[in-house]
DNA sequence: ATGCGGCAATGAAAATACTCATCGTTGAAG
DNA sequence: CTTCAACGATGAGTATTTTCATTGCCGCAT
């Protein structure tokens, strides 16, 4: 697998590119938007990341260019902190996907492989929901019944996993690896409180409550049964 | 590369077994001490991942009849939280490193790879220094002319960081991938706070200093020069 | 020598995460 | 029906980490 970094910066592009070897992925590294349009049109990658800030041509551009030449060709995009605008309108340009700096290097390489699995056409959903809950990916974002909420990384997380796998019960060790990459026996209650943290902005100011307690077994996310 | 598993508890070995398996190895995984034990003498294992609490034999009797055998071949042992002095005993009994429960699979990972590429022979150090300042890995401590230092976690690994790489001058960008897993170019200044917290700790109680800052390049842990 | 600009240091507050002790609930056993 | 034990919920306290605003320091240019 070959992938393109059009990165200016040049610590982040030595930084990614020696990750994503190390990762067992081909890289070719442009610094600018020009070199980076260009590896792009003639090369043979399978997938671009693709920094926005950009010295002269920006990432939009370059996006944009490499659409409108019809190359079929998945792009992940960099965004800074707080541009959350970007997002958006990357994601209109056609990104397949987009990552906030700073970003954990892990978080990046689960990303590319996600990408790569799925191919260049289904774009994989932006937003999931449950009922009058929605949570936003692109936007980092969560909704019920329109009202906004805030949630903290690990409560995003946490929701995430439910929404992704609504309906199945979750056992603790399975939340427990991925949310906090953690394997455990434990004698720890880390879960439960940020289950109850997670219910009290989500389910306890509305109705009807959806995350279920499962005794002995784990936790589910779900519509409860109208009996 | 072929490891093999010996953990009671069902969970734990399942989920080493699924990481290790997508991570490219082989394993093997027994239930207790005694298939544990013939497996090891039987089978071609580069590794074995040994859960000290094993019903019936446990880890520490697997491992020594294991060594008595003559076979050479490298343990990872994983103890409980609390059980620190078994972490020294499995160590004397001659385990190559020791995980504590419970821990990110990314670390088993980073240990599982660092005792295959130096393979059975030389055991890593157990301890790292500079002047009077001393981290005791297996312990987890810290201590400077023989005076106890608690550390956190971060505070831990930055040190960790500058001591084996001491001499070296580290970049923010460096400290920030190994230390945070993040990239960035970012707007934070989490490193000057933990760098700040750290030499509280280890440096503003003593002398010599040893945390040096070397302007717009980074961090460095050093013996001064006598001028 | 003076001022300026960039980098780093600092202190304090806020946010986040974890631990611990205690309480409540549930289901099984008697 | 009652008791008990296991499991989960909860609240509060504490530790840790991050953010933010401010200050200080150093070297360069004027």
């Amino acid at each position: 697998m070959k992938i393109l970094i059009v990165e200016d910066e040049a610590k982040t592009g030595d930084y990614l590119r020696q990750g994503l070897s190390e990762a067992g992925f081909t890289t070719d590294l442009a610094r600018n938007g020009m070199d980076g349009l260009h590896l792009a049109l003639t090369g043979d990658h399978d997938l671009i990341i693709l920094d926005v800030m950009l010295p002269g041509l920006d990432g939009w551009q370059v996006l944009e260019t490499i659409r409108r030449s019809g190359k079929e060709m998945p792009v992940l995009f960099l965004t800074a902190k707080d541009q959350v605008e970007d997002r958006v309108k990357g994601l209109e340009l056609g990104a397949d996907d987009y990552l906030v700096k700073p970003f954990a290097f892990s978080e990046l390489l689960a990303r590319v492989r996600t990408i790569l699995r799925r191919g260049r056409n289904g774009t994989e959903p932006t937003t999931l929901a449950l009922a009058d809950l929605e949570l936003d990916l692109l936007r980092r974002r969560v909704t019920r019944s329109g009202k906004r909420i805030e949630l903290t990384a690990k409560e995003f997380a946490l929701l995430e996993l439910l929404l992704r796998r609504h309906g199945e019960v979750l056992p603790r060790s399975l939340i427990a690896s991925q949310v906090w990459d953690m394997n455990f026996d434990s004698d720890t209650n880390v879960i439960e409180v940020a289950v109850r943290r997670l219910r009290n902005k989500v389910d306890e100011p509305f109705e009807p409550k959806l995350i279920r307690t499962v005794r002995g077994m784990g936790y589910v996310l779900e519509e409860p049964e109208g009996d």
